[in-house]
DNA sequence: ACCTGATCATTG
DNA sequence: CAATGATCAGGT
């Protein structure tokens, strides 16, 4: 099928509202080869050849060239809290490290031949046969927006390459541009220019931050871009920042809010000062599309004068039925993964000075690798294990393995008694955090 | 001086 | 009124 135009395209694409795959399936991908069912791009073949009508075994990236438009197919999922997500990232080509270094950003080249692309959402459900999932939306999407973080991007890419630092490759480290690995087997290594540490393979990729982003723009209709001149988080959150570096606590939540609290210093003023100066979290995403396309929080450190954090890191307290999933399923590790913590650091004017003097220092970006996250996945394990066992001693507290970033530790108000009461109700009194060595090394580079 | 369980002030 | 994002503080 050919389109002269986009209208043309948009237009006929409107059918495919509502269908199933198995629907449009004509060439019988889905039901005549069961072992292609799980090979991972076969839903995009079958719009392409059952709805499109695309010859099969065509070149997978013609799509409509000829109006300047790509297609992708893209799944994406309903929390039970009721929001929406990206099922997963698109990944793009391979990134070869060894050539990396001498190429400069080419959008083009990166993210394809084309500016358009034109992406059909599918509800996943779990369980559910892939042929049986309802295609709900289409988007037709200006990649060209998004360019310069795109290059921003690439070049964190690269100067990490450049730095001998492959291995050490994360999601986290860009805002759409992503590096996912790609490899057979996870034991897979290749070998990277200026260091003789084996790293992952990996390929460039839409991060499913960034879809997630785009498609949740696209359902609110809340497409006013409001386009600014930002092309990183950090250099936002310094422009928000910068006329209160240096002073302490009390006196920049003073000047924010013009009351004065020199004698009642609240327990949770960094956040309070945090929420006004650069946002909530859930105001993020209408700050700066930066935020809305990745998945950013906000969280206060006090540091020491030799820059070492005082305290552990706090994640929201954990219900037991989060456990029921496996760690690959979990929402615990979809939040570790994808989220990007902007870690703004306080520190201590003098050893041991108390809550409300300490300085604001600056922001640190932190996210994690897949060593930290296979150590996530230890306590994760742990935690589900302790609940199906019903043995509190199971509990990963602090220090309960080697090498533990993340462990447990009681979150709640006073006679609570949280380790105790732990299998009594469903939503605990118990937290996640992060514990101070990690933070540290986090900190540090 | 740190570790770890206990507790707090504000928020929605 | 409980959850969140944090800090507090007693014991070692």
């Amino acid at each position: 099928m050919k389109f002269n135009s986009i209208d043309e395209l948009l237009n006929y694409t409107n059918n495919i509202i509502g269908k199933t795959f198995y629907e449009i399936d004509s060439e019988n991908l889905l039901k005549n080869n069961k072992n292609l069912k799980h090979r991972k791009g076969v839903l995009g073949q079958v719009v392409e050849t059952g709805f499109y009508k695309y010859p099969i075994n065509n070149d997978p990236h013609a799509d409509f060239d000829e109006i300047g438009v790509e297609l992708k197919v893209s799944g994406y999922k309903i929390s039970k809290t009721g929001k929406i997500s990206a099922k997963e990232r698109i990944s793009l080509s391979k990134i070869d490290y060894n050539s990396i270094v001498n190429e400069e950003f080419n959008y083009s080249k990166l993210i394809s031949k084309n500016s358009k692309i034109l992406i059909i959402w599918y509800l996943y459900e779990k369980g559910k046969d892939i042929g049986d999932f309802k295609i709900t939306d289409y988007q037709l999407y200006e990649m060209k927006k998004d360019k310069e973080v795109f290059k921003n991007d690439f070049n964190i890419i690269k100067n990490k390459v450049l730095e001998g630092k492959a291995h050490e490759l994360s999601e986290g480290d860009t805002s759409y541009l992503g590096a996912c690995t790609k490899a057979a087997k996870s034991t897979d290594r290749t070998t990277q220019p200026f260091s003789d540490i084996p790293a992952k393979p990996r390929a460039y990729s839409l991060k499913n931050s960034y879809l997630t982003g785009i498609f949740r723009n696209f359902k609110s209709s809340h497409n006013a871009t409001n386009s600014n001149n930002f092309l990183s988080i950090e250099e936002y959150i310094y422009s928000k920042m910068r006329p209160f570096i240096g002073k302490n606590q009390v006196k920049i939540l003073e000047e924010l809010t013009g009351k004065k609290y020199e004698n009642k210093v609240p327990k949770n003023i960094n956040k309070m000062i945090t929420d006004k100066m650069i946002g909530k979290d859930s105001e993020l995403p209408n700050k700066s599309d930066l935020f809305t396309k990745t998945s950013f929080i906000i969280k206060n450190i006090p540091i020491k004068i030799n820059g070492k954090p005082k305290e552990r890191m706090a994640f929201r307290t954990i219900s037991l039925s989060e456990f029921d999933d496996d760690w690959e399923d979990s929402d615990w590790k979809a939040y570790f993964e994808e989220t990007t913590l902007l870690t703004i650091l306080w520190q201590e004017p003098n050893n041991n000075s108390k809550n409300g003097e300490r300085i604001l220092k600056g922001v640190k970006k932190i996210s994690f690798n897949d060593y930290d996250l296979s150590s996530f996945e230890k306590t994760y394990n742990k935690l589900k294990e302790t609940i199906q066992k019903k043995d509190i001693s199971l509990l990963p507290t602090p220090n309960s393995f080697e090498n533990q970033y993340l462990e447990v530790a009681p979150k709640g108000i006073k006679g609570d008694d949280a380790y105790n009461n732990f299998f009594k109700k469903d939503k605990t009194k118990v937290g996640l955090m992060l514990n101070k060595n990690f933070l540290y090394e986090k900190l540090k580079n």
